[in-house]
DNA sequence: ATCATATATGGCATCGGTGTCAATGAAAAT
DNA sequence: ATTTTCATTGACACCGATGCCATATATGAT
């Protein structure tokens, strides 16, 4: 009697099988799998057809034992990035899949002493040889230290460098701020607003500093209102901005959540975007286009980012040369919600 | 010289060592691992308090290799599911994580033959135990005969059963049609229209009956324009639909993102939702709160179904009790895009 | 001709668990 | 007292690959 029922599809062929069918050992096979240069020609090719015929495939999963890897990449992300996430996964499959390694999702809390707690068993668990972490996770104070100790190589994309983190794809979130004001700026707009982010969240902070430090040069006025990137918060930051005497004219929402968030209540309010209002959001998200009108955001291209996040780790994993840093190029897409500032 | 660099971090205890540690042997280690009664519990209890002092967590990897399992499942998803991805995800994670399984993304395209040849190369490459896919590719014509003849385990989601797959969370749709139309129909409208999906998709097509069919004998009319589940077809749809000389007081669109188009079109000629205008929109998704008005959709429970496909795929797996069919329950949930039929 | 050197290949241990079957000892049956 | 039975535990092979080291053959140097 059994005490686990073991169950396996039979008949997937081996490193042995192959071996047998070209006449040499699981040795030589084994060189042919991972391309060393000590093999003649010849023997390679009588190997390479031998695997071809059997469409052998090698275990992952002997393959790690033996070389203590998984081969295995850990996407940490978080409910935050939900409108980005296919972008995101997309960009770090398309990179690790030709590389020989999958990809492992895990959806984690963004409590402090939860999400450290959380990421550390994953990693146990999955044994995997390193992580993509996303922001906001990524800026988890004490997730850095704790994943160095844990010895995991880790990149992380994030708008500001982080202590710990020895790779992180950082965008200049600043630089875009100013791009933002700029763009108001250039429409005639003289009393802006902005939907702050989180106040303990560095983008946030980043694209406010840039936003209103351009604004103030030029010598336009900003009024503020917190946020949390939530929708709710959208609305609320909206109403609270709207209801000024002096009500600004463009209004910059840190995400492009909240920016939906302005644009209902433009709707509800029945100020016209952009004709009496103009807004701009930030992540050039699926939603800019599916709004009404269509939302002039900072495009932020996740899908590179992330594959550039996927390929700086591969190469600390391997050892490798680390490729150069990624420039990430963060620009205002103009839509339709922002327009020439109203002619009061 | 080594062929390949080996790198590993160090130090990760073994069951040897827990062996070592509570004076047993491997294999009862391995017993308490494997939760096999047959061990005395003073004995178990050593051995746990063993594993908990050396904070011992078994490798994965030698694991699968031992039990020609992976302990991976993969999920098959396309850019059509990038709203929802993310509580999928989530719902296969939160089910499958407790048991042991980890999830391995794979995003794939849609054409038929590339859409095989993928999934198939994914399978063989990742030795995963087995499959959720997720419509539309689970509706990919001959990947559930070919994924039968490489006996994985699958469990898809759709919206109706599928030929070849033994398992499938279906949804009922052509109710939920019908549900979509009798909403309507009590807030008083009498001209209706549809933007519906693709023709070649069953999802689209169960819909559309339910909500004709519901329509037709309240004696009520239906236009109808044609769609593909994209924004833009959204956006033509409703054009297409407004542009009737009776034109229609309440528009289902198939899912969110057309709905969304039609927002956009009713915004555009300045058509008042719901005042002058009604609009449902199917899934439920992320969207559904962040339109202005906020979207009346057909909420679909994704990440609940998802995790009852993880389940059931599971315990497939396992050899299990197929756990009973699940329920998926679909209803109307109003929002601000409906209203009483205008009273002309 | 002899020895060093490089190239190509193979043998065997090993990675960290589980499967199979045998061994042990205590309790129950004869 | 002897045998049977059951519960518990251990020994050893094995999963399918790679690491390390040895070996055989060809090539060049002395």
């Amino acid at each position: 009697m059994h005490e686990t029922p073991a169950r396996a599809r039979e008949g997937d062929p081996t490193i042995e099988d192959v071996a047998a069918a070209a006449g040499v050992s699981i040795r030589t096979v084994s060189r042919v799998l991972n391309k060393s240069p000590k093999v003649n020609a010849e023997t390679r090719q009588r190997i390479e057809a031998a695997i071809a015929a059997l469409r052998f495939r090698p275990s992952a999963r002997a393959r790690a034992l033996a070389m203590r890897r998984s081969f295995l990449i850990g996407l940490i992300h978080n409910d935050r990035n939900a409108l980005v996430l296919d972008s995101i996964q997309r960009g770090v499959v398309a990179l690790t899949a030709p590389r020989g390694y999958e990809v492992i999702v895990h959806p984690t809390p963004l409590e402090t002493e939860a999400a450290i707690r959380d990421v550390l068993g994953f990693v146990e668990r999955s044994r995997v040889d390193g992580l993509v972490i996303l922001p906001p996770v990524s800026g988890v104070p004490g997730l850095a230290e704790a994943l160095a100790e844990a010895q995991v190589p880790v990149t992380a994309l994030s708008s500001v460098p982080i202590a710990g983190f020895a790779d992180v794809i950082v965008s200049e979130e600043r630089a875009a701020g100013a791009q933002v004001a700029r763009h108001l700026l250039d429409l005639g707009h003289r009393r802006l607003g902005i939907v702050n982010g989180p106040a303990d969240t560095a983008s946030a902070m980043e694209r406010r500093a840039g936003f209103i430090e351009e604004a103030t040069r030029a010598g336009a006025s900003v009024a503020e209102a917190p946020g949390d990137y939530d929708f709710a918060s959208g609305v609320a930051g909206a109403e609270q901005l709207l209801a000024r005497a002096e009500r600004p004219t463009g209004i910059f929402a840190a995400n492009d959540i909240m920016a939906a968030g302005v644009l209902k209540v433009a709707a509800v309010r029945g100020i016209a975007v952009p004709g009496g209002l103009s807004v701009v959001g930030f992540d050039g998200s699926l939603l800019t286009r599916m709004l009404s009108p269509a939302l002039t955001s900072v495009l932020r291209p996740f899908g590179d980012m992330a594959a550039a996040a996927a390929e700086r780790l591969i190469a600390r994993i391997e050892g490798g040369e680390a490729p150069p840093p990624f420039e990430v190029e963060l620009r205002v897409v103009p839509a339709e919600s922002t327009g020439p500032a109203p002619s009061v």
